[in-house]
DNA sequence: AATTAAAACTTGACTCACTCAAGAAAAGGG
DNA sequence: CCCTTTTCTTGAGTGAGTCAAGTTTTAATT
């Protein structure tokens, strides 16, 4: 389904930054708003940081892309929706990285007391250390 | 353990600021920093705001309290630690409250194929409407 | 009790992701 | 093509959190 075609199933209209946006996402997944700004404008040079904004707002609210948001870091988006997947994020590097749920549902959804609350979303962000970071001795941490 | 007790033990210094800041955690769970502000100025007034981001960054790496921070949430800071429980929040109001895992490990820790990243830590939250929220119809706000 | 080095605190400026607001441009149904 | 609504541009503003310099406090040592 190409860009235009999800932007008109989502009943959103079709512009020339929005298009350039949901492709960047695609072509870049977790990043940041700052990248995406800068791969938009590699596409359309003038586009506004405003329209960016705004943009991801729209596009996440319609459910074509998803915001992840680990803590310590700033916003990142992605394309890849509507499945239950999860995310490994590197305490040393930030990196991050997708995670398939093993089982296919969404863990400990039923399973707890939740004190009353309605659960639609069960949200899981593995950390750890990725292959580089763990490569590395200890470029951090030296007392 | 008193929370002097808990600083030493941690082998923090201990200041007045660090003392009403961990009291100050133990009776607001999941209170933000600027609440904190409040509470530790409550008892000990002229406490710069710089001491209580510094203490909390302290009591957080000592492992005496532990940050959270939902997207789309300022930092949160609670004294239980140590156990494996999560956060159910609510997309109205963003009231938390804490959630047991049901089978007391950790969720989908080893099932997956984690592309390479060393995992230490799984980190739920479920996303949903408190009680309160649920009741009401359609307002949005508080009231 | 006095000394001292290191850690913690105060003060105040600053950063940066993100938002707000007003007007100009464009999308798309008529 | 015209018109209404939505979106984009421009530029200022917000606020949680950080940085840095200098002073005070802690607690180990004398």
């Amino acid at each position: 389904m190409s860009s235009e075609e999800s932007l008109r199933a989502a009943a959103l209209r079709v512009t020339r930054p929005r298009l350039a946006l949901l492709e960047a996402v695609r072509e870049h997944p977790h990043a940041d708003t700052e990248s995406l700004i800068g791969a938009v404008r590699s596409e359309l040079p003038g586009v506004s940081h405003q329209a960016v904004y705004d943009s991801l707002r729209a596009l996440t609210s319609a459910g074509l892309v998803r915001r992840i948001q680990p803590s310590g870091s700033v916003a990142r988006y992605e394309t890849r929706v509507g499945d239950n997947h999860h995310h490994v994020v590197c305490r040393s590097c930030g990196a991050i990285a997708d995670v398939d749920c093993a089982t296919g549902e969404t863990p400990c959804l039923t399973a707890s007391p939740t004190q009353g609350f309605t659960i639609d979303e069960a949200e899981v962000i593995f950390w750890g250390t990725c292959p580089e970071c763990s490569a590395q001795p200890a470029t951090e941490g030296t007392p």
